[in-house]
DNA sequence: CGCATTTGACCAGCGC
DNA sequence: GCGCTGGTCAAATGCG
């Protein structure tokens, strides 16, 4: 991209290219003067006058060319204000790269100290250590990949493409997942060019999700363990014991006349009922990506209105996503990661924090990069759930649900919504506004830093992205290597009407729920107006897992150019994801359908 | 024929 | 203990 930059923005060859028309223009200007003579012969006259022809046209050909080359200068500015910024972006996440690394030993036995709910340091055995790090609750930071090698090394001896998937990738984008910091390889005083690559960790505080077991198994033992019966276990024993909550659920409300919502994964349906209080009946999808990938859906519509579909997500990927997918997988991951910490957050030991909940909240945000910094992950925390809230857990999964329907948002295909201030109003059934709702105003100057939204529809792209409509979802993706490196990109190429509407929306929602201000223990002015998340607490038992309602109802942002370090967590990804070399000429190599849910 | 969907049966958890 | 409900399985069925 580079060398485009300094081709098409060299002042060189613009300056050259004005002095040929400017030639052009004195010939033309010339040859006028000795046409008009009137000594001149037929011949004479007709030879000068196709050369006056042949000019003319060699100027209008010039002055298209000098058009396009203005446009193309344009582009080239683009070009070179995304390129810096990459770079800017990539600078800061060497730095701090670094600095997880540095503190990669004291996390290590920061992890240890905070660990009062499980058991004590001492019972802990120095092969237990990755994984009760990898089974904590939101990010943890690996400070090597030599870790989760050994972890994966514990791992039953059958190789299957699932562990292939797992080894390779263990980035699902998928529910409550854990992301670590991973460079490969980090040494402590690594201070190499490699990318930083956010992995979700495969396993998961709630899920115990093991690509290794069998998908049966893992999906009953931890619906059973989470409802505190014996289960047998060989290596996921202590989890289920530490964390014997089910798994958070996040349900999406979209406005889809479609059977299901196209979110970029491919399901197969196993099972279908009639809920009870809902004549629609309840379809039950699991994953088919990849063999053995644990995530369940059920897809149901809205009693109250039908135009409503309600998706319902469980559990982690255990393999690469595409990018819709990833879009859906990180908003749904960040909500069940806000779920979980948020409500749990009395009952977490807390090892850190200074600013009250709201930091809670945000360390335990599995999504919130910009929490990498080195005085947070100097100060590791691992959060688990006691066994005291088993008890009272109720069979119900700790759900939340996020409104990606908007009061007018009839027209899936127009992003005006997005353009629009917040409302509190929004679809959601009668029922649950029985519920009182705290508000809570994920503003993030990010999000308009990012370019991912602005207060223009359009701007969703910045420029040279407006001609590629979808694949501006790159902006809300994770750096995926698998994407990047291995060309194992899934090309969904969804139908626009669906997309627009999941993708954007998704895409505020993700942000929203990744913005650093959640950490920030500070709600920012409402200078940018992003996603009004709502929280419905539906457990009236007081379990603190009850469900949440998020509504993400609108968003609406001013271009605000200001920035601060903090926030650069996500953002950062975002807009270098979106210049990732797949992003435009992906080459699928696995293909699928379009409308895969739709059919 | 292979794969996805449908649908009744089965199981587990919870409340009474 | 029993019934209700949610969730899953698996045989049957449909489809390309």
């Amino acid at each position: 991209m580079e060398d485009t930059v300094m081709e098409f923005g060299s002042s060189s060859s613009t300056a050259s290219l004005v002095g040929v028309v400017k030639e052009h223009k004195q010939q033309l200007g010339a040859t006028y003067e000795s046409s008009s003579s009137p000594s001149c012969t037929a011949e004479i006259d007709q030879e000068e006058e196709e050369d006056h022809n042949i000019e003319i046209k060699d100027y209008q050909e010039l002055e298209s060319t000098k058009v396009e080359m203005s446009q193309v200068r344009e582009e080239n500015n683009r070009l070179r204000t995304v390129l810096a910024r990459i770079l800017e972006d990539y600078q800061s996440l060497q730095k701090r790269l670094v600095e997880v690394v540095q503190q990669g030993e004291q996390t290590k036995t920061n992890t240890l100290r905070t660990f009062p709910f499980h058991q004590t340091p001492p019972m802990i055995q120095p092969e237990e250590e990755s994984q009760l790090v990898s089974l904590s609750l939101g990010r943890t930071t690996s400070s090597s990949s030599e870790k989760f090698g050994n972890y994966l090394s514990k791992l039953p001896k059958e190789e299957t493409t699932q562990d292939k998937f797992s080894k390779e990738a263990i980035l699902s984008l998928g529910l409550d997942c854990n992301y670590e910091v991973i460079s490969a390889p980090i040494s402590s005083n690594s201070t190499s060019a490699e990318p930083v690559m956010i992995y979700p960790s495969p396993e998961n505080s709630f899920g115990n999700d093991d690509p290794k077991e069998d998908e049966r198994e893992k999906w009953q033992t931890n619906n059973a363990a989470s409802n505190g019966k014996a289960v047998i276990r060989s290596r996921d024993d202590d989890v289920s014991q530490q964390n014997p909550v089910k798994k958070p659920r996040v349900s999406v409300r979209t406005r889809c006349e479609t059977p299901t919502m196209n979110d970029g994964c491919q399901w197969r349906k196993y099972g279908q009922k009639i809920s009870k209080g809902n004549p629609c009946p309840r379809a039950y999808y699991r994953c088919t990506v990849a063999p053995g990938c644990p995530v369940r859906k059920q897809v149901q519509r809205c009693a109250e209105d039908k135009s409503i579909l309600i998706t319902t997500y469980e559990g982690n990927h255990s393999h690469p996503l595409s990018v819709s997918a990833s879009a859906m997988a990180s908003t749904t991951s960040a909500a069940a990661s806000m779920l979980m910490s948020g409500s749990s957050t009395s009952r977490l030991a807390l090892s850190s924090g200074s600013n009250g909940s709201s930091t809670t909240l945000a360390n335990l945000h599995g999504l919130n990069f910009s929490n990498l910094s080195s005085s947070e992950t100097g100060s590791k925390q691992i959060f688990y759930i006691p066994n005291s809230s088993v008890s009272s857990a109720s069979s119900l999964n700790p759900t939340i649900t996020l409104d990606l329907t908007t009061p007018s948002s009839s027209s899936l295909s127009s992003l005006s919504h997005l353009g629009r201030l917040s409302s509190s109003t929004n679809n959601f059934p009668t029922s649950t506004h029985k519920y009182s709702s705290t508000s809570f105003n994920f503003s993030s100057p990010t999000f308009a830093q990012s370019k991912s939204f602005t207060s223009s529809p359009t701007s969703w792209s910045n420029g040279y992205l407006s001609h590629q409509p979808y694949k501006v979802q790159n902006q809300i993706q994770f750096y995926q290597p698998y994407q990047s490196l291995n060309k194992n990109i899934i090309n969904t190429n969804p139908s626009p009407a669906q997309q627009s509407l999941t993708a954007d929306t998704i895409a505020a929602a993700t942000k929203a729920l990744t913005s650093d201000h959640v950490g920030s223990g500070k709600w920012p002015s409402l200078d940018h107006q992003f996603p009004i998340i709502t929280t419905h607490p539906t457990m009236p038992k007081g379990d603190g897992y009850g469900s949440s309602y998020m509504n993400v109802s609108s968003v609406s942002a001013s271009a605000s150019a200001s920035s601060s370090s903090s926030q650069q967590g996500i953002s950062m990804f975002l807009q270098s994801s979106s210049a990732l070399p797949f992003s435009s000429s992906s080459k699928s190599t696995t293909s699928v359908s379009p409308n895969m849910d739709d059919s």
